[in-house]
DNA sequence: CGACACATGTAACACGTTACATGATTTG
DNA sequence: CAAATCATGTAACGTGTTACATGTGTCG
């Protein structure tokens, strides 16, 4: 629901029309996530059929100004209000798609770990040469979008290696006869 | 698309039939994203239509265990081929609230970010509990989905914790209007 | 004029989600 | 028997996404 927020907040700044709200959302988050502008007018629709959203009435047919409604104001300051849960996120992509690499047969965990790795080092990369500093403080919510994308693939890269670390522990001898060779040796 | 692809990775192990489907899933990433079942069932008639799974002949007809097909197992190989690219990722819903918030008016960006950060840091505790150490192989996958988790909040703590600090920096020493605002808000 | 940016809108589809309806099987 | 669990399936809806159709204004 990331939209229908996203174009609430906008709207609260003032009353926009469609094209306006496309922009202003990209600008605010630094391009990182196009938003076809499509959506925004089938997002609007369903604010306006929903009661958030009101179209104004307008001289020019060619531009088709909506502003926030009351109760847009209230769905607006409680989605501001609420902080996002670890239960309201969304299925990672990345994490299930480890966790069964694990157990399923002809995979190889490990090439897809390093796989992974190479290519989120490169995001970092590319992520650390966008972030260059803007002491405009328009640019300052683009900036902190980027930062986040940042913190987050650096996770992603820790998180990596500790999976292959761990998987070294566990499951680096395959067979059943090296699980007793482990447990021999006393490890952890 | 993650359940589509974990289901076919799931019947990569051989043939399942929906309910067992949704145990295995949810088995391997640990409870973190309950799974429906009623998904399930719709997710193994999309991938059917697709030719990625076919029904079994089955004489029990109260169990309709699915095959993977030569197609799903191609279209597997490749999605744990290629990496999740920066792009391929959903908004991230917290992202655009904070970046939003900076320029909504009447939005008190710091306790947005003071609320997160005590749900956030309430998620890592949360996880640090439930991440007790299983030396059962069995339980690495959704050990792994627990770390990864965890990781994802410590980074956000991390973003959170920077996000405070840059406001300071840049919303401190600002223009006369906002000087007054904060004053009359009687905020620091 | 022709190309291009501006601007609106719709149709179609994908996936995810919930709620509900329906049976079969086990078990107290 | 009754209740719980196992198991399948569908109907309806929500968001997100793309592709397309349409029109207006501007500028070389």
């Amino acid at each position: 629901m990331s939209i229908r927020h996203g174009l609430l907040a906008l709207l609260e700044r003032g009353p926009m029309y469609g094209y306006q709200l496309r922009s202003a959302f990209e600008e605010s988050t630094g391009a990182t996530w196009p938003l076809n502008v499509g959506q925004v007018y089938t997002t609007l629709s369903r604010l306006e059929r929903d009661g958030l959203v009101r179209a104004l009435p307008s001289s020019d047919r060619s531009q088709r100004p909506y502003e926030i409604t009351e109760a847009g104001r209230a769905e607006l300051a409680s989605w501001f209000a609420t902080p996002v849960d670890r239960g309201d996120r969304p299925r990672d992509e990345l994490t299930i798609k480890l966790a069964l690499a694990l157990t399923t047969p002809g995979v190889d965990v490990r090439s897809v770990v390093r796989n992974q790795r190479a290519a989120t080092l490169r995001t970092v990369q590319e992520l650390t040469r966008l972030a260059t500093p803007d002491p405009r403080p328009e640019g300052l919510p683009a900036r902190l979008v980027l930062d986040a994308m940042l913190f987050q693939a650096e996770a992603e890269i820790r998180w990596l290696d500790h999976c292959e670390t761990t998987l070294l522990r566990f499951a680096s001898p395959p067979t059943a006869a090296a699980d007793d060779a482990r447990k021999a040796s006393g490890v952890d």
